[in-house]
Order: C-alpha cells, then structure tokens, then sequence
DNA sequence: TTGAAAGCGCTAACAT
DNA sequence: ATGTTAGCGCTTTCAA
C-alpha cells in the first residue's frame, strides 16, 4: 500500500494537522519541515488526491465532452486546453460521445458521478437537455464552438456567419455565380450558421440562392466525397463549391479527384480548417481557418477564472473570434 | 450541495447498509426497492465515485499519457481506446505530454497522485524512468506502440521492420535503386524499427545503403517539408521517397508541391498512416495503414483484464500487429 | 506552531 | 434482509 500522512506523522513524531499544514504551504518550523521532507522522501509519499477531492469537495478535475475525438478540429482544442488547465493542477476527462445525443448524455452523468469541478462541452443535443442536471450543482459549464438557447452559460464561439460570408464572397468576386454550398447537418449550430453566411453573401451580390445547389454533408469525410459527387452530377454549371467543415473539405477533394474533375479548372473550392492540408493538396486549397489555439486558450481561461477566480464574473462570458483565410490556388478567375 | 446516501436512508427510513446493498446488487425487498427509487429520483441522487474510490482504493479511472493528441495516429487510438473503456465504467485522463520527456514524468506522477487504476502511455522517454514509481504500486502499465527495455508490462505494438520492408520491397519491385529515406528521430522506437525494415529490404534486394539518401525527420509535418527539400535538393538521382510517419507525409507532399516537383514522374513516393489523406492527394498516395482501431481495442480490453479479470493472466502480454499497404498511384515503374 | 478529533460519503464487517 | 459501526486519507476547526 501507498504511504498516508499518517505514516509521515508516526515517521515525524509530528500530528496530522502539522503535515497538511506543510502541504498547504502553512507554517511549519524549518527543522520539522526537513524532518517531513525526508519521511515524504523515504515512503515515496504522494498525496491522494481522491481522499483530498472528498474533504475538500473539489476534484481538480474538469471534464471535456466533445463529438469526435478523432475530428482535428477537437483534438486540437482538447490538446490546447488540456495543456493549460493540466499546468494549473487541473485533470481533463476527455469524453468522446461520437455525435450521440444518449452517450452525451450518458457522459455528462458520468462526469457529475466523478464530480468533475466543472465541464467544457462542444453540445450535439442543441436542446441542451444533458446539461440541465450538472447545472444544478452550480459548478461552471464552457461551451465550446455551439451556443445553446436554453442554457445560461459561458460560451467560445466562432463567428461562423461572417467566416462563410467572406468565403462565399471570394468565389463572387472572381465572377463565380453557380456556388455550390456542402454544408452541414441543419441540427448542427455551426452549420446553420455556415448557411447563413454563405446565403447572407449570395443575396448581398444579388445572386439567387438556388437550391440545387445546397448540399447537406454529415461533417464526415465519406459525406463529403457522396456530397460532392451529387453537386457535380446534379449541376453541370456549377462553377465553384464552398465546403464548411474539414472533413468534408477532405471527402470532396477525394470525390474530385476520384471523378477527374480538376480543380480549379472545372471546380473552384473553398474549404474549411486544417492549414496542413491545405498546402499538402495539388493545387493548395484556400481555405477558412478557425483559431483553435485561441479557442483553446479562451475556454480554459473562462473555466480556471471559474473555478479559482476571486473577482466577481459576468453572469455569463461569450466570447466570439474571427476567423482567417488562407489563399491557396483553388480559386480560379471565371469568365 | 448534492444528495447523499444518508439522505436517502433518512427519507426511506431504510439504513445506510441497506442502500449501499442496493447501489451493489444485493438483495432489497422489492417495496424498499421501490421506496429507494422513489428517493433517488426526488433528491437527483447521483453515486458520489470519490467517496466510493476513497473506500474502495480504485477510482474506475485510467491514465493515458501520450506524446501528441494533436497527432491523429494517437487521436485515433485514444478515441476508440475511450470508447471501450467507459462502457465498461472506466474514465479516462488523457495526459499530453507534447513529446517532453519531463512534462511526461510529471504526467504520470499526476496520474498517480489521482489515484488511477492504471496507466496507458505511449513513451517518449525509453529509459522508462518516468514509470518507475508508478510501477510500485502494483498497478498495471500497458505501453502502446513503444517497447520499453527495462520495464516488464503489457505491451502493443506494431510489426514496423515489416511494414517498412513491404512499403520499399514494393519501390524496389518498381526498379527503383535510389530511395530516400525520411526517418524518424532516432531515439523513438518504431523510428528506428522502420529504419531497420528500410535497410533490411535494401540488403535482401542487394542494393547498398547510401547515408545520403537517409533523412531524420521529427515526425512533424514541418519536419517532413525540411526533410524532402533536403533529400530532393542533395540526391538528383533519386527516384524515390519513403516517409514513414502520417505528419512527415503530408509535409512531404508539401514540399513537393512547393518545389514543383512533380509526383510519380520525378518522385515517386511511400507514405504512412492515413487513409482519407493519401485518398484525397492527387495522385492517391500509396501508404503503409496501422491498425490504429486494432491497437485501440487490444489495448483497452488488455487493460480491463489486468483491472477485472479473475483468470491468471501471463506475466506480460506482447501483442504485435500487422499494417496494410494501400495501393495508391504515387508509384511509378521505373526504367 | 502544533496536536486532537470530527467528518467528507461511501463500503463492508458484523450483528440482528 | 436490514441496521450499526468502523474506517478509507485527507482537511479543518478548536485548543493548547
């Protein structure tokens, strides 16, 4: 068995309350202090921190639920903000619930089981019904990347109304008029967001939204590729496609290339995230790019303010941050 | 603050024994059952799993500690590893130690002091030194992808010597003699393996090594670019690249493109990992394929058998998996 | 500064 | 089948 303080304490002659004190950088005389130092040396002492976690009511532990671990829009944020909240003291229990409203459910529950002091979550049940249960604990709740109506929370979000707009008016300016749009699934926020935005610059340049041009991906790669293909099939002059998630982004670029369809010869494409790649395609993609260090960043800033902050917060943060484009060659000047 | 079984005894007017009992399958009179029930849902009575850890001395927590979440090989096996464990009641605290060998060692030691149950890492310090202490304990370690020497555990990796043999027996077959090599760095294990496999099948083909044509990588996809403009720009006669991790790929595609250089005619080319990605270059990569879902699966259902297991298992486990070769078109016949 | 003792919420003997 | 009780390892009054 792992030594206890009380092992200390015997080893020390000192009492309980003096070795927490040392712990819990209280005073403690210098000579008891090294006496402490040596015992904690010489039994490979470590704190449990689940025995503290009950006394204390605090697991410095949050939990992460997020849709897909393996999407690289997640793994980026995850490994950004673990990083943070891990150099404060702070654990992530990272919960993949792959896009099921029951096993985020299931994750949330399990978490308020763990008494997480806290959870960051990228929501899929948009009626936030997950979260009504953790949130009478009163412990703090981040949302990352999806606003929900229902629930008063702090929130990270994109501004993906404009992120849309500005790529959707790139297209425009090189003279693209038949755009077609690989969005997302309509229950998805960022995706109704996406669509508004690439509606929002159809109008402004006084291009009817034709909607045989819109196309409803499921944010995977294999959609992207289907969605493509049926775009390309269903509109022979369509000259330029926007796609709104990196996943997708991939499938359409395969689809492309699997149909020799070339690019930008035949189809311009914006796409979405994930720079690397980007610059690894032949010709490189322009792409929206979201910040996701920043994302990281913001959200286990707002979560550590929420948990160790002393000042008073706003009831509730939402933060929203712009995104980049980075221009590759897949855009070719029409007419 | 949140129900507690005593509550629940209060409000049943039942003991505590006999709630507990009925939290762990014992047998409870049906109308106590019911009046339990009753309670739970009225007070939103949630199983406080710290209190239950502190007693039971095991937390239904699991440590994984890896080099990079932000690299889908390891996204992708902690994804499904996650998967698999918490249906089976196990969290998951997922540690990344950005390929530092100290952030690693403090990594596990956090993971210790959490108590978990045990620990899933892929190493970056091969002295093993990091798992020294942890290893006391008596609670399983199950390595991934990396074998340690001095540390005696379970273990899953992959046939690397193989996979690199295939992937340049296969460019050999194609006639090619000059094949560029970007490696990984040379303390990480499977870099080496895959070294090993290149020069293995360069030797049984009777073409001799040439060091100018060896390239170390960082396994970043920065790295990759440096890499392929190094070997490009250094060896004009060479007709052929093997890369041999997901990141060094990509970078290496980018650089090629970057340079102009045109792939299969000028450079034909091997890559590693990914199977959306070498489908979606132009042309389709051809690349050598983990079982990163095997991997994931071997190594949870190993864990959960050291954790629950009642049947006397072997010393240590060492499961080594097979890759696949995905045919591309970045091989062309040479001569 | 230090010690004694209570108690966080649960499980597991043991007794009934 | 159910109740009583001790104790997991820690923090935190309260006294000394």
């Amino acid at each position: 068995m792992a030594a206890t303080m009380k092992d200390i304490a015997r080893r020390t002659g000192l009492g309980l309350a003096t070795i927490s004190s040392y712990f819990n950088g209280g005073n403690v005389r210098e000579k008891n202090r090294i006496k402490i130092e040596e015992a904690i040396e010489e039994l490979h002492y470590e704190v449990n921190e689940v025995a503290r976690g009950l006394k204390t009511n605090a697991t410095k532990t949050v939990g992460v639920v997020i849709p897909e671990l393996n999407n690289v829009f997640c793994a980026e944020i995850i490994s950004g903000m673990e990083d943070i909240l891990r150099s404060h003291g702070y654990a992530a229990i990272v919960c993949d619930c792959r896009t099921d409203k029951k096993l985020e459910k299931e994750a949330v529950d399990f978490l308020t089981r763990k008494r997480v002091d806290g959870i960051i979550n990228m929501p899929v049940d948009m009626t936030g019904a997950h979260l009504n249960e953790f949130q009478k604990t009163g412990k703090p709740i981040v949302l990352i990347d999806r606003m929900i109506q229902g629930i008063s929370c702090d929130c990270v979000l994109v501004d993906n109304v404009n992120a849309a707009e500005k790529a959707v008016g790139m297209l425009v300016e090189q003279q693209h008029q038949k755009i077609g749009l690989i969005g997302g699934p309509d229950e998805v926020f960022t995706a109704r967001q996406r669509m508004l935005g690439y509606m929002k610059a159809l109008k402004d340049h006084g291009i009817a939204v034709d909607e045989k041009l819109i196309c409803h991906g499921d944010y995977t790669i294999q959609g992207g590729v289907q969605a493509v293909e049926e775009l390309v099939k269903e509109n022979p002059d369509m000259t330029a496609v926007f796609v709104t998630n990196y996943e997708m982004t991939m499938g359409a670029v395969i689809g492309l290339n699997e149909m020799g369809v070339s690019m930008p010869e035949e189809i311009s494409l914006v796409g979405f995230d994930n720079l690397p790649f980007a610059r690894a395609c032949r010709p490189a993609l322009t792409i929206v790019s979201q910040p996701t260090e920043k994302i990281a960043r913001e959200t286990a800033q707002i979560m550590l303010e929420r948990l160790e902050g002393r000042e008073e917060l706003p009831d509730h943060i939402v933060r929203k941050l712009q995104t980049d484009i980075f221009m590759g060659k897949s855009i070719r000047r029409q007419g």
